[in-house]
DNA sequence: TAAACGTATGTGCATAAGCGCATATCTCAA
DNA sequence: TTGAGATATGCGCTTATGCACATACGTTTA
């Protein structure tokens, strides 16, 4: 393979990092909602303003949210709507995995019954 | 946050760490293709067959890959399109702010030379 | 300029991920 | 049933990630 394509699969890899932790698509999901600065998030999610603050450092640096400088807050803002796109295919993808695994559980019980 | 949503955002955290690596990435690419069996896949990535074989039962375990025994060999196929398509979109949004940095890479250019 | 507010980061720690190597396990054929 | 081919895993190591706490930095207002 190509240094170029191993070079953009890293990169690739490096946005799909960004997304691997339930903290961040949870921040994702609501900045999709609208903008919100760090204590509001904070304050939202329930979690510690810097354990906020480092989560939006990674999607900052992953160019996948805007920080946009409102005074003493900072507003932050979704970079690209079809990172919202792609989560929804993956939950798709989640979705029917447990739909099969519902289904699988109930004709199971089914066949120990009968 | 109800507890529901959480677990379905560990869920769904744990799909996109199946991304969140280069090699997997070309992995899931190739086997979109078509399906292949380890060795193949170790011989065309030019990686050792227990990193291959790695790399797979991650995919594996999040049921993002099928594995079927054809004989001695595993044969793996992609489990679901759509994931491919959302790495597609995660592409694109990729290639947007590449080319975004492109362009103020030449306007900075210009200015200098101006 | 000092205080207050909002945000970011340094530090230490615990856990997880990736890799190379050797080797175990499984399957088929002789 | 033994050997060869194909795949999976145990082990040791290094690096990366996430968190909590304290604290530094930047901005506005008094």
């Amino acid at each position: 393979m190509s240094d170029l394509r191993a070079e953009i699969n890293k990169l690739h890899a490096n946005i799909c990092s960004g997304l691997a932790d339930p903290t961040r698509i949870l921040i994702l999901y609501t900045l999709h909602d609208q903008p919100h600065n760090v204590s509001e998030l904070a304050v939202s999610l329930e979690l510690p303003q810097p354990t906020v603050s480092r989560h939006l450092k990674v999607l900052r640096e992953r160019q996948m949210v805007l920080a946009e400088r409102d005074g003493q807050a900072v507003l932050y803002s979704l970079a690209d709507a079809r990172i919202i796109e792609a989560m929804d295919l993956l939950r798709a993808v989640l979705a029917s995995r447990l739909q099969d695994q519902s289904e699988l559980a109930v004709s199971v019980s089914q066949d120990i019954s009968s």
